[in-house]
DNA sequence: ACTTGGCACTCGGGAACACAGAGTGCTAGA
DNA sequence: TCTAGCACTCTGTGTTCCCGAGTGCCAAGT
């Protein structure tokens, strides 16, 4: 049904769509593409690709229009990843490698993505799940209040601030601090609820009621961050674009941690480290908008994910390409820290 | 110059701009606001305010519309601030009240703003300047690292992992940690660098290396984050809104930090708990836009800024009320906690 | 001295219209 | 199966025209 040289009119029409946002024609497509046969025949051929579905006109008389459907095979038998240039590359490690903390990660890791591509960059923040505790830290702030802080082996630093049932002097919150790190250092975050379920009881009845607050608060914060925090970068770059959904829309969905999360894609499929395309009318929930993105940590445990947001219309292999490549470094960087 | 009735007149124009976006006419203008005046006398004042260049006309035979001097006249002598209503205050109240920690609170002030003006909000994070050292703490991760935790008493919290000079065993870092806490408790953080120049002489040579490491952190920490994080929110509120300057330069101005710093007003003037109004023009970095600023902290001690951006044709009464009363319940929230 | 009604003038913006140009589909021939 | 030619169909643009809102000015009234 779709002979090679349909197929490579379908890529030229991509391409040229692409570049020139003009819906583009017989003559052109000939002439632009050694395609070595005349317009004439490049419309036959055009005229099949549109019954099939995969381009369409605007106008009755004007130019073709690559269709999601057309998008979509273009990006899985058509085109091929572009990978970055050196120059690119230099750039991102030496950008990437400035940062101090994980917070500085995430940022410089938005807007890099975000300059990149010239479209909006999205970077959700590594999962606690995944991660395992580093230390747990007791801080005395007066006898009744004492903070808690939570230390990963991915940087991030969660705290809060307790308030006790009853007076404890820093001796008792020293010990109960050696307690909760001989009971968690290492422990998968996911664990904790059981591995602390029976502190309490091997503990002196005494202690109980103020570790039985501890803890309450301390699963309280995993629960909490469960739901993920979720930037972005390069809203400017919608300014430009236009969008058969609203620009409000769009901006409102950014907003929404909610909406972003589900964007960016649910959870991990089989193969989370994989390019997620999602294009168009495919995306349930900003149509009219089409998301590039993966996951990225270290190696086998993929922490999260990131990518962008951009036109239905937009270079996919290049957008593809530098995914991917700061999605690589940036397991990197955290791998190392 | 300007009688009673002109200024009347202008506070008119203005008011009825802002709700309609049409330029005004004489006509209109006399029925609507019972002037008591025909519309040949509202012309007459009408020519007298284009003259002084309060007010000016698009085009040759269209109503007038005020210019950024009538809206500095109408914010300074002619309208007073807003109150909220009850139900606002109460949902302000309820919604604040819910915070768990400072970002948290940073993040659900922005958003309230956003939602309470519809414009773009923007909330400076508190200042680590004015605030003091409740504690610091240092985790060890192993023998060459360990992990430097600072805690104010606005509940921030700045990490940074330290790689030693040299490998140093749990308990010197606990002696460290004692050492640091007695030189630092409750000392302000623009005091630090004083307060600890002298440390490394009153400790022992062989500790030296090692605090001088810890202490050199420490110090960058404290300067790096002197140019203090901005967030804002509301961006969609941006979408139906005209601007003299292109929707892309505000977008991009709310992603640079610094621009942003610049547009909430530079550091305190004397009365930093006054609205700050800055109208089209008289705003340097971003002509055509309007801020609404004003700073906010417990008390005598101003902690940072917060406000709105919008177009120059905003409803400013409105608007100012709103950044008021935020300011006036986050600063309560940060106080009491 | 200020206010008012009248009147001529200006100009923006929408409707109607014509037109050029790009692109198509179709058919007949190579 | 490809190509050339041709008639057809649109969109977008430029032009013209006209309505109406609004103004500025002037002369008359209070």
């Amino acid at each position: 049904m779709l002979d090679d040289r349909k197929l490579a009119v379908l890529r030229a029409i991509v391409e040229d769509y692409v570049s020139t946002n003009e819906p583009v024609g017989s003559k052109a497509l000939a002439e632009r593409h050694n395609l070595k046969v005349s317009p004439a025949t490049v419309r036959n051929d055009m005229a099949a690709l549109e019954e099939e579905g995969y381009i369409t006109q605007p106008h009755t008389s004007a130019g073709r229009v690559p269709t999601d459907k057309g998008y979509r095979l273009f990006v899985d038998r058509l085109s091929q990843v572009k990978p970055l240039s050196g120059a690119e590359r230099r750039a991102i490690e030496t950008f990437l490698a400035g940062a101090v903390d994980l917070d500085d990660v995430v940022t410089r890791t938005v807007r890099l993505l975000a300059q990149l591509t010239r479209q909006v960059a999205v970077v959700q923040y590594p999962t606690l799940t995944r991660s395992t505790v580093r230390h747990v830290e007791l801080v005395p702030l007066n006898d009744r209040r004492v903070m808690l802080v939570l230390i990963t082996n991915t940087g991030r630093v969660e705290q809060r601030v307790i308030e006790l049932p009853e007076a404890v002097d820093d001796t008792r919150i020293a010990h109960l601090r050696a307690v909760l790190n001989a009971c968690l250092d290492g422990c998968g975050l996911i664990n904790v609820p059981e591995q602390v379920a029976d502190l309490p009881e091997r503990l002196p009845i005494e202690d109980r009621p103020v570790v039985a607050t501890i803890l309450s608060v301390l699963l309280e914060t995993l629960v909490e961050r469960h739901d993920e925090k979720i930037v972005f970068a390069g809203a400017a770059n919608l300014a430009g674009a236009d969008f058969s959904v609203g620009l409000r829309d769009v901006l409102e969905a950014l907003e929404e941690q909610v909406v972003l999360m589900r964007l960016l894609g649910e959870t991990s499929t089989d193969t989370p480290s994989a390019l997620t395309v999602r294009i168009g009318s495919e995306n349930p929930y900003l149509r009219g908008t089409s998301v590039v993105a993966t996951g990225y940590g270290s190696g086998d445990n993929q922490l999260a994910r990131l990518g962008v947001l951009g036109p239905t219309r937009m270079d996919y292999p290049v957008t593809m390409g530098a995914v991917r490549a700061v999605a690589r470094y940036v397991s990197q960087i955290l791998a190392a820290s």
